[in-house]
DNA sequence: CATGAATGAGTTTTCATTCAT
DNA sequence: TATGAATGAAAACTCATTCAT
């Protein structure tokens, strides 16, 4: 079996990373075993080292890849031709697909695990990806938004919508029958759009 | 040594809740030892099962507990003198004592367990604590703003500030140096605010 | 099995090391297994584990007790009412016991490894106690042959006598049906008197 | 690639030989393993075993070629053109010679193993090949000085020093700043020599 | 012939649980 | 009742060996 190409490599890699995440969504990483993982892989459980130095390893990959394009936008908003109404519904569709259940257990446990370690790299990671997305929502609040945010906390909002995001994902996960994220939003934003008329009519009502 | 008070076993059962429940939070479920948490409780290991039958009943054990005045508060808030912003800061200020992040964790570590386990006693628990919370969200929401709500989906509004609530305990677990849940809980109050006085400015319109 | 005496514990100790280092003089401490060991020792495996941390601190506890009287004497011959011959003869009777061989095997093991791992600690000790016991072989060569050993490296000659011993202890090893090592000792010893009764002349001649 | 020269195989066994012999010194033979064996060699785990049936063949393959040219001169003295302190010398100047602990190693190694597993065809080598230098070593001494051993057990003697010269090996070995080999060697000769000058003296007085 | 990916049995170690004291 | 030593069933990981390419 020798001289096997690259591609095979990278696709038995990616085959071990999507098995994995199954089973670690599944039951939990400490919990998962690697012979669950290797069985569901349809391969035998010391093939795996030669793909992942260690369970712990293969843990923090699975957790890695689940970057997407929307994480990307929201951290450099100024590069992308989007606004924050399309950018923040598209981020919450995301949620509704299959998969995103899975995906958000295993980040919840991804947390924990940082937390409870003090993996410092990895929660230094979270705080740093948290401030860079949360800057990008104050950038697309003020740019859409603008003048008409006067007096308001615009960081905090930011931040807020932030946590929301993260609370719609944990709710949606525990109980699936509750109201769906999307209309979550939807309702969110119809509130926002209601106190920013306000602004619109108060300036309007100074120009006068 | 015969013939303990029953107070006396509540009390050493409690105490080793409190054990379980201080080293779950630390370690993880997982990773705590039955041994760890027999020496934080100042016994023996065999000891904590005369008390409960096994680790995952007293991890189960631990998950119950957590009710507090501030959820029963949201729960029937009929039966409670307060109004919904004090109502609310009063839950988001429980977030900034000590020991809230612990809490978090053993709560979120709890929801990945059931979840996993598709304990559905447990799932349904959640479940059922948050319709009865959004309801009294949306109760208090109505009884507070009343017609200025028009026009807004109250459910989802009310579902929205429930994530809102889990988000922010999760972002300050993983990031205590982000903005304040107190602080987010402030500037959303203000954009509520803003929204209904548009309401009122409106109707003032159609009055005259 | 709670409230067990510490002598029974000291003596469980003993049993386990006892089975390990005929486990590992039979085998290797490599190649013995941790099942084997318990089982010679007639407990399970995981209880080995309240006794040493890991099968490497197992083989440590081996290589210890193997200190014995006669070392000591070497190590401070001043300390002791004996003299050169006495000792040697001691020492070299120790060889002939049984258990001896088993004793050497697991010596060499042990040098072998701390050689290989440059277990820092172990080669210094080793090295220590060399120096320490060619000095005292000096010593009581010096003290009991005193002038006869007038031209002769006297250091030197400790450090051959020690190196005899090891060798002879490891020809043993391998070949328990060359001539003994107490045999070979007497030869020394005759020759060593041949060599010194000549100072003794020559020293009278002198005086004539 | 086929038809490869008888040579080349040769060779090429020669040099996995060589690799594992270096291997092997340096982290015992149980904890080598065929990878890095094959690494050193520069060839692939599999290859290997086209000229090696397994791990323990290759060991003893290993253990066996030791040989050498002042090893023979011991066992055949009678046809080599050398006397005792010549031989010694040259035997001892072998020992400071580098790679000359790495030999060391391996012959310990091999030795434990042969004892270990009982094998008693190098065990009976080990044994045959120590009584033909032990002869050897006696006959030389009886050549070179003759009349003069008068009194002294010459087969001990010459097993003394055969122990002499593996108790040396290791003790440098283990303790590379102790008195070297050919000073310890010096100062048995100078023993030596006083001694037989004993005899010259007492003949000589005889025949007076 | 060589390669090196894959196998899978075997090893150390952990720890929930039991039970003699 | 409490203790804590002992059990023994996993689980992570290693590596000699095989065999498809």
């Amino acid at each position: 079996m020798a001289k096997v190409s690259q591609a095979h490599l990278d696709a038995r890699r990616r085959s071990i990373l999507d098995a994995a995440a199954k089973v670690f969504a599944e039951k939990g990483v400490a919990a998962a075993t690697m012979a669950e993982i290797a069985h569901e892989a349809g391969i035998s459980p010391g093939a795996i080292y030669r793909y992942f130095p260690s369970k712990e390893d293969l843990a923090r990959g699975c957790m890695e890849g689940s970057a997407e394009a929307v994480k990307a936008a929201w951290q450099h908003p100024e590069q992308v031709e989007t606004d924050f109404r399309t950018l923040s519904r598209a981020t919450f569709a995301e949620l509704e697909r299959s998969g995103a259940d899975a995906d958000t257990r295993l980040l919840l446990e991804r947390a924990l695990v940082a937390v409870r370690d003090a993996d410092a790299a990895l929660v230094e990671e979270f705080g740093a990806e948290l401030q860079r997305i949360v800057r990008g929502v104050a950038f697309l609040l003020r740019r859409d938004f603008g003048a008409r945010l006067e007096g308001l906390d615009v960081e905090a909002l930011a931040q807020a919508l932030y946590s929301f995001y993260w609370g719609a994902r944990f709710v949606r996960l525990m109980a699936p029958d509750a109201v769906a994220p999307t209309r979550q939003l939807e309702a969110l934003q119809a509130l926002m759009e209601a106190a920013f008329s306000v602004a619109d009519r108060e300036s309007a009502g100074t120009e006068r």
